[in-house]
DNA sequence: TTGTAAGCGTTATCAT
DNA sequence: ATGATAACGCTTACAA
């Protein structure tokens, strides 16, 4: 009736609960012991209890990757390059969403404290002292894929947005754009400070002043479209770059249905460069932030922190490049 | 040094380990003991072992949510409405990919079997009998958000997507198309077939005959793209219908690459009706195979039957509806 | 109301 | 090489 315990493999196969258990994990046994419990195993249906032994070994073998919104093609990207480093290394991958709010994530970590996996790979949005605080208390080894304080003394991988918009303005302006507005997501939020100040920066550096900036509701599609008619005027303007592919393709859905054509009167520019951005019409022109990269970075650093928990905290920093579309001239 | 246990949190109150266990699980104690057990949780930062305690309470109080591919839009949709439903009901999901093979469907139900998690909700792509057998031996409910033969006596929430093709097919026929292709994804997939023969069907009922149909490597994007010039040539063909809404938007982006209008030259239909199939350009008209409402429902028929195993498996159909959009005329 | 102690299903230590 | 047995950290009879 109930499901075979290791207990009952071995009373079928007429040896102790030592052997089958040693027999599972390949320790060495007779090949008559070994083909008993075997057939035992094979006849009884048995698959050993995973909380029982990670509770003994003090191991789940799951690691958990934690994103805002799992909308956000972005992070499937991510995903699936986490996914392969942590299954090459025989853990299991599990998705968690923390919802926009901090004290999701708070939540998530202090739960993450006990069992539920070996590791955390969290990507937060938004990040407060109780966010930093529950990570440096978190049982499990964390490293963060984003932008948190040097003092967090954690893993961290990030982009460099700033330097990505710096690429995405210089391709511009090598264009000949000089009116460039830029739409950022919530300003609130970890990616939306960095986004801001690396426009601002870069329009400087060309001595340009910025078009117009405007700020989304969050970091979708309808918030950018929402957001759009908070721009200026055509123009007024003539490429806007967007904190995200999300809310890029919204505001194109907006300019069209302004009558305004991508990329002749108006250029845009994404970030992140995700499925999305090819999927678009036109195809986007969108800043590759590293995301395949990033996770792959974060689960390597991850697998080594269980590995040796004491290695000094890394902060890697991955470099942007530009994909460029038909979405600017 | 290490993590406390329920035994440190005891020593630290100065009461039983059995007192701090009641007092956390809300049984009665007095005032005096609930203020000392709170009071050393709180200092010693104590979070029960998520383990140990499903380890003798038979639960984890996770389910988990397996899609075969997290790049596909349409499991997002299914994710949020299975997330808000058993997060409503106080477990936590976490969600992993099968990947394109059966056998990984087959290792991931038998994995499930023991300990990670009190349910299932699995959507798989390919059903065979290995399949069926593992999830009829499976230690933890399991149901299914797809279609898969009765005699598995398993709880289901299937899509009718023939009737859905007809909804499609009756929208082109009504504005005037009659040369309708039609692109699948593998026909060796359970979405595959039932389309296919849904699409032969409908045609049928209105005395038409195909234009085309061709078949993608897979459900995605870059898959669309590299079957549509399989599709004949315009002239022939005045509209296709896609068996999803990545699909289609590979299509339409080889169709404006062949400097061909949509909807004026060829309309294009979608299924799903996913997010992406609002965000492409045009918007997608696409069937809405209730992607929401099966999840949603899915995630009530696990929930029911992991508090009655007994009762008699449903198979719930939900009905497709048509969100027309702009690449239909 | 509180404490003692017996498990839950494993693995690891120690004999044999 | 194999077997008995003590943990792992928790909950829950049962006793007090």
């Amino acid at each position: 009736m109930s499901r075979p315990t290791i207990a009952a493999v071995a009373r079928a196969a007429g040896v102790s609960v030592a052997s089958v258990s040693r027999v599972l994990n390949g320790l060495p046994a007779t090949g008559e012991m070994t083909e008993r419990v075997r057939r035992a195993v094979q006849e009884l249906g048995y698959v050993p209890d995973a909380r029982a032994r990670s509770l003994k070994v003090g191991r789940t073998f799951q690691l958990t990757l934690a994103v805002a919104d799992v909308g956000n093609p972005v992070y499937v990207t991510m995903m699936r390059a986490v996914e392969e480093v942590v299954s090459a290394a025989g853990y299991r991958l599990v998705v968690t969403t923390t919802g926009r709010d901090v004290v999701d994530e708070v939540a998530l970590v202090r739960g993450m404290a006990r069992g539920y996996a070996d590791g955390l790979v969290i990507s937060p949005l938004r990040v407060d002292d109780d966010l930093i605080k529950s990570i440096r208390e978190c049982e499990v080894p964390v490293v963060v894929a984003g932008n948190v304080p040097a003092r967090a003394g954690v893993d961290t991988v990030r982009a460099n947005s700033p330097k990505g918009i710096r690429l995405a303005v210089d391709h511009l302006v090598a264009r000949g754009r000089r009116r460039i507005a830029f739409l950022n997501g919530p300003a609130d939020t970890v990616p939306g400070t960095a986004r801001a100040k690396g426009f601002a920066d870069a329009l400087k550096a060309h001595d340009l002043h910025p078009a117009a900036t405007a700020e989304a509701a969050d970091f979708t599609f309808p918030a950018g479209r929402a957001a759009a008619p908070r721009l200026p005027a055509a123009g007024k303007l003539d490429a806007v770059i967007c904190a995200n592919d999300l809310l890029a393709v919204g505001v194109m859905h907006e300019l069209a249905a302004n009558g305004l054509r991508v990329p002749e009167d108006v250029a845009v520019v994404g970030m992140d460069d995700s499925e999305l951005a090819e999927q678009s019409f036109p195809p986007l022109t969108s800043v590759n932030l590293g995301s395949a990269e990033r996770g792959r970075r974060a689960a390597e650093l991850l697998l080594a922190r269980i590995e040796d928990s004491t290695r000094t905290p890394r902060r890697i920093v991955v470099q942007p490049s530009l994909s460029v579309r038909r979405s600017t001239p």
